[in-house]
DNA sequence: TTGACATGCAAGCAGTCACTTGCCTACAAT
DNA sequence: ATTGTAGGCAAGTGACTGCTTGCATGTCAA
């Protein structure tokens, strides 16, 4: 749970959610092209391994291997409880 | 922006949302006196000031002063576009 | 005005984090 | 078998973070 909120906090990281929510089902090289392209950001590989660890740990993408390659998918279930956890409307006093 | 990920990142200061969400209003004094009865959460005064200063950056607590004392307020509205970056819900393929 | 109370400011320290570097494994094609 | 491709592992480094410590400011009561 507290994963989550750490896997989020960082902004390359939460780019890349962005990124797989886009377009679902991309390899770790994929991922990095599309950073540099779309988002500017110039991270090695091991870089955006790294943080691929840390979402998957946080539960917030979902792996699987084939062959040589290894596919990323979204999943936003672990964020459900978050976002509901404070009231975002104002309230009465 | 990025202020309110780094701000709920830690969880000390979602402790202190927590608190704050349960009873508006309160001193620095009165947090720290709960974090430490009711979270469990032994921090000295600086380091809970330091939070609160962190959290008032991120526009998530209101502070109002008022002779020698601090009140502090929650306020979720930065947290709405927060909820609504990502889907929460399984999508189909 | 003196002392107690609520808070602020700033330097220092230890732990964590993101990133790099270098080397290694596994699969595929020629 | 050799080469190229996709990815993994681990140690090292610089920067950031949360926390403490010590002192200062401002407010209120006696």
């Amino acid at each position: 749970m507290s994963d989550v909120f750490r896997a989020i906090a960082d902004a390359t990281r939460r780019a890349i959610l962005d990124e797989l929510v886009e377009r679902d089902g991309q390899t770790l090289f994929e991922i990095c092209g599309r950073l540099t392209m779309k988002h500017g950001i110039s991270s090695s590989r091991q870089a955006i391994s790294q943080h691929l660890d840390i979402l998957e740990a946080a539960g917030l993408i979902i792996v699987k291997r084939e062959g040589r390659y290894k596919f990323h998918w979204f999943d936003g279930r672990p964020l459900e409880a978050l976002t509901k956890r404070w009231p975002t409307e104002p309230r009465e006093e």
